[in-house]
Formats: C-alpha cells, sequence, structure tokens
DNA sequence: ACCTGAACACCGTTCAAGT
DNA sequence: ACCTGAACACCGTTCAAGT
C-alpha cells in the first residue's frame, strides 16, 4: 500500500485513481481488483498504515499520564499531517487495527490517571473530538495552497461584517501547533480528575 | 440551492451530479453553468444555506455566557446532523457567511464571560475543533447505516485485542447526544476563566 | 492463482451555437 | 441575458478470457 500512499501524498483523494494506481505498481488496472474489492478498500488499507503508533522512545510511561496523554495525540495529529488526506477520511471509514489501538493506549493512560469508570467513554470521544477536529481543519489548508491568496483577500473585506474576530485576528493567526497544544491543555484541564 | 440541498439530503455527497441537479431543476445540465461557476462553487452555497443561525429565541443573552455558548454549539451540530454531507465539507472549503457569523456570535460569547484576549482564539479554535470533530463523526454513522451490522460483528471479533476500550464499551455506547453535552462541558471547564 | 483488454454506464466541463 | 446538445477526456467496475 505504499503506492496507494505515495499517490495520495501527491495528488490527494480525487488524484488517487485506480488507473493511475496501476500505472505506478507497472499493472494493468484490472490487476489490482484481484487482491482489493474495490476503491474504498485501497483507501481503507492506505489510512491504517498511516496511523501506527509506536508509543514514547523513552520509558517515561507511567509517570506522567499526561505527557504520555499528550505525546500520543500530537503523534497522532503529526501522522495525519504528514499525509493531508488522511485526516478527513479517517471519521469516515470503519476503525482500523492500528486507530484502535492508538484508542486503547489513551483508555489506559486515563484510567490511569484516575478519571472515572462512569467519564472514561465521553473523555476518550471529547480528546477524539478535539483532535480530528483540528487536523481536519489544518489539513485542508495544507491542502488549498493556492487559494490561500484569494482566501485572505476575501477574508480581509469581509472581515468589516465581523468586527469581534477581525480584531483578534482570529483567520490569520496561524500558529496552529501553539493553538492545538494550548487548546489541549484547556481539554485535558476539564478532564482531570477532581 | 434548496434543489441542492435535497439532493444533498437523499443522496449524500457522491449523489449530487450536475446531471442530477439540472433534471430536479428541470433545465439542462449546461444551464446550471451561468449561474455557478463549478460544482464546488454548488457545495459552497448549499453549505452556507445549512449554517444560518437565528440566536437564542428568548432574550436571555448576556445573562449567562455559558448557556448561550452552549445553545449555539448545539444548534450549529444540530444543522450539520440535519444534513449529513455538510459537516465534513465545512473544514474543506472557505468560510461562508453564516459560519463567519456563528464564529463572531461565540467570539462576543467569549469575551464578555472574561475570557482574556490572548486566550480567545485559542478557546474558539478549540471549540470549533471540539464541534466539527464530533459532528463529522456522528455524521457519517448516520451515512453508512447498512454497514453498522457488520462493523458491530467485526468490533466485538476484533475487541479482544483491546481489551479496556472493550470493557468500557466505547464502541457500542450511541447516547451520542449525552456525550456530546458533557464533554462540551468538560471543555467549557477548562476554558472558563480563572 | 494471478493477470488482462474490451466494454458499460457513468462523470464534470469546453465549446460553439441557439433564443 | 439565458439556455442547449454534442463532444471530450476522464472515471470505477463487470465480464469473459487468458496464463
Amino acid at each position: 500500500m505504499a503506492a496507494a500512499v505515495e499517490l495520495l501524498d501527491a495528488h490527494g483523494v480525487d488524484g488517487l485513481t485506480m488507473r493511475r494506481l496501476a500505472d505506478g505498481l507497472g499493472s494493468g488496472v484490472m490487476s489490482l481488483y484481484w487482491h482489493v474489492d474495490n476503491k474504498e478498500n485501497v483507501f481503507d488499507l492506505a489510512l491504517d498504515s498511516v496511523l501506527e503508533y509506536r508509543g514514547p522512545q523513552t520509558a517515561q510511561q507511567a509517570q506522567d499520564w499526561r505527557a504520555e496523554a499528550v505525546h500520543m495525540l500530537e503523534d497522532w495529529r503529526a501522522s495525519m499531517l504528514r499525509h493531508p488526506w488522511s485526516a478527513s477520511l479517517l471519521p469516515r471509514r470503519a476503525l482500523g487495527p492500528n486507530i484502535l489501538s492508538r484508542l486503547e493506549v489513551l483508555s489506559k493512560t486515563l484510567s490511569r490517571a484516575g478519571v472515572a469508570d462512569a467519564d472514561l467513554n465521553v473523555a476518550i470521544w471529547s480528546l477524539w473530538n478535539y483532535v480530528m477536529g483540528a487536523t481536519v481543519t489544518r489539513a485542508s489548508f495544507d491542502l488549498s495552497d493556492e487559494d490561500r491568496a484569494a482566501a485572505q483577500q476575501r477574508l480581509t473585506s469581509l472581515s468589516e461584517r465581523y468586527p469581534t474576530i477581525e480584531r483578534s485576528r482570529l483567520l490569520l493567526d496561524n500558529d496552529w501547533d501553539g493553538a492545538f497544544r494550548q487548546g489541549l491543555g484547556f481539554l485535558l484541564d476539564g478532564l482531570s480528575p477532581r
């Protein structure tokens, strides 16, 4: 599936064509259908291959649950941003083994941190929502590179009608990494036991 | 654009075809291109029409910032879930006037609540991320109705390998509305001033 | 067991032309 | 100003057939 990932990285979701993929593999188009049921299947395999998690490099686990959670979540986001087509695909497909492993890790970490069993699922889904929302949004800015200039100009002309977000420069702020980390901190504050 | 929204509701993003849209309008396909630049333009118009916000019905504003924020955000989510194709489209397109209005409202509310100017953008994007992640995920479950049975079975067979999320029944819990509200509460806790 | 070409039923959009 | 049909360059996938 490395060939599919390469194609997706280069041309985006719409650029992955069964014909183009076959070309990259040096085979006929219909050969693909021996190995794969249909095009969606290709997406599923490519998506899962991108979501593997190896865990923190140092054996710092068990001592700082918060650092551990942040590490997994930031690595998850980074993995998806390395392949900007992946984020918008993930919530639309069945969950593969690699993303389930990440959720398992997260669940263990939060449990160990003292999050009540009754709050555990809500906590996990909240973090899922935060990461997915942030990454889907960020990734789409990567994809529409050429439109940026036009969008920028459209915004400043429109923003007279939206004085508050204009004043805080909401749409011009592009410290995405910092905003992600800081907002994640706020969310973990809210989720922390006691 | 009501015709486009209807088609999208009925057949999803892939079901909206220029040919089908023209049929619904009782015109030739190419007539559409007089009113619209291309297909993406149709999506933009349909998307914005779905995101209008009328504000809270009672004049309870200014007294309870938290209720006001929750009202807008839950209404935003509900509007997108009424049109399940809309959520995954929103982060991929340029921001239209209606969603900008919602962000303006949110910004005013949080500002009035005492959120520091330095934290304002992070707070808004955090809420954006949470709502978008939750809704994109939830909406896709609506779309893949038929696959549910198969997915369910696949999950229980797989879940032996993921004991923690199996034990909390993470993937079987389907109180989506409750989880959204509760998680939003946690996030607002974390974002609250002081 | 694995690969293939031809064919089918579609797409979005250009273009030249109509009223 | 608005609408149209024909044509172009694509799609994913079925099927019957090859090795």
